[in-house]
DNA sequence: AACCGGATGTTGGCAGTGCCAACATTGACG
DNA sequence: CGTCAATGTTGGCACTGCCAACATCCGGTT
């Protein structure tokens, strides 16, 4: 994957992605507002300008290196959400929902600069919705584990529509304010305390008792 | 609040204001990335470089603004609590909070760059809670509903500690999604159906029933 | 095989910004 | 009345986004 400096021509061949590497890394570190199209440009081992001709402007460029930040946090949740082994299927719905909403708040602690891109960025008309890598879409696989909630019966089926809202809301919002909220810098044994308690509320507001 | 362009004399006099105040104007319309030094400066009447006397940096005087985004939101919400005129004390706290619930959607949804710029800054070491502005900070107000829910008995004491956490990520997560998240561009009245299922989601995990 | 056109990359330039240094003005306080 | 620190100005450098003109090369046509 690593397109290193070897630029043997005078077309890289590989361009448009070498930039969504290098500002991968650079929303990492620095987040949203470090994602400048000359560095990254400069850091795929190209001049200047070159990125025009795949991205249109900045915006273009940080809401495509967005996704893929998106992208992350699904290809993590995927992760914690197959490393849940219960056998009985009731239980093993409502942890699969659980280790989703706890790799959410897990990865905008461990990534906050991929996290902060990619609630940046404001694409005129989001094409990624629709798009081929549903995939990983966090949307996508919220709505699953919902989907399978119900099918087990520890979901009410007509509590199902717009159960997204609440779920998505609670750890995002969680996640916000951790991150640049009035929770900020809060202590790590009371980051586990919120987690607890926000969970809680959802499970008793939206699961069977 | 328009200080106009009354520069009289050398000294501006009261600059510190004006840049914030030019600070509030630009956040609104083109939210904290917008909030530029010399831009603000030249809003003022002043030269560039003239801000530095007031603000370290630009990160400083974006977190300026926010801070006074901040207390925009606190505003809304003391307007919006203080319309609830119910007379029974528990059925007027619960309403209270669910004011407080909608001012904070409503906020976000009317002044998208306030909202933005709030959340956007990163204060070294917060000196906003504890200073002396506490009267309008959105966190205060919110700890205020829940201590009279509690004195009501609408809440129970025990899950009085650490409430804030659920009511506060449900709102602020519902709103942020609804600006930058995939619930951007969500029609009116799917939006009115969230704030639905949000705040009957905390009703339910939250208050007694 | 020669050729040509479009895609891709480069150089140069302009406007705007943050921030540093040196200088100017003035109000406040002795 | 004089001095000085606070406040504001001018000039400059480095960086960025983006536009225009030019260079190179790959791929298909004849």
């Amino acid at each position: 994957m690593q397109s290193g400096t070897d630029q043997r021509s005078y077309h890289h061949g590989n361009l448009r992605t070498a930039l969504l590497d290098a500002g991968l890394e650079l929303a990492r570190t620095g987040g949203p507002a470090a994602v400048l199209l000359r560095t990254a440009s400069r850091q795929a081992g190209v001049s200047h300008n070159a990125a025009y001709r795949h991205f249109a402007n900045q915006e273009d460029f940080v809401a495509a290196v967005a996704e893929q930040c998106m992208t992350q946090l699904g290809l993590l949740m995927i992760e914690r959400i197959d490393g849940v082994t219960a056998s009985d299927p009731a239980v093993r719905a409502r942890m699969k929902l659980g280790a989703l909403g706890r790799a959410y708040v897990e990865f905008a602690l461990a990534e906050p600069g991929w996290f902060r891109t990619a609630f940046s960025a404001v694409r005129p008309h989001s094409s990624a919705v629709g798009a081929g890598s549903d995939r990983v879409s966090p949307y996508v696989l919220l709505g699953a584990r919902l989907d399978e909630l119900v099918a087990v019966g520890e979901l009410a089926p007509e509590r199902r529509p717009g159960a997204e809202y609440a779920a998505w809301s609670g750890v995002h919002g969680l996640s916000s304010l951790l991150l640049d909220g009035p929770l900020r810098e809060l202590p790590e044994p009371e980051i586990d305390k919120a987690l607890q308690i926000v969970f809680n509320i959802l499970d008793r507001g939206l699961l069977r008792a």
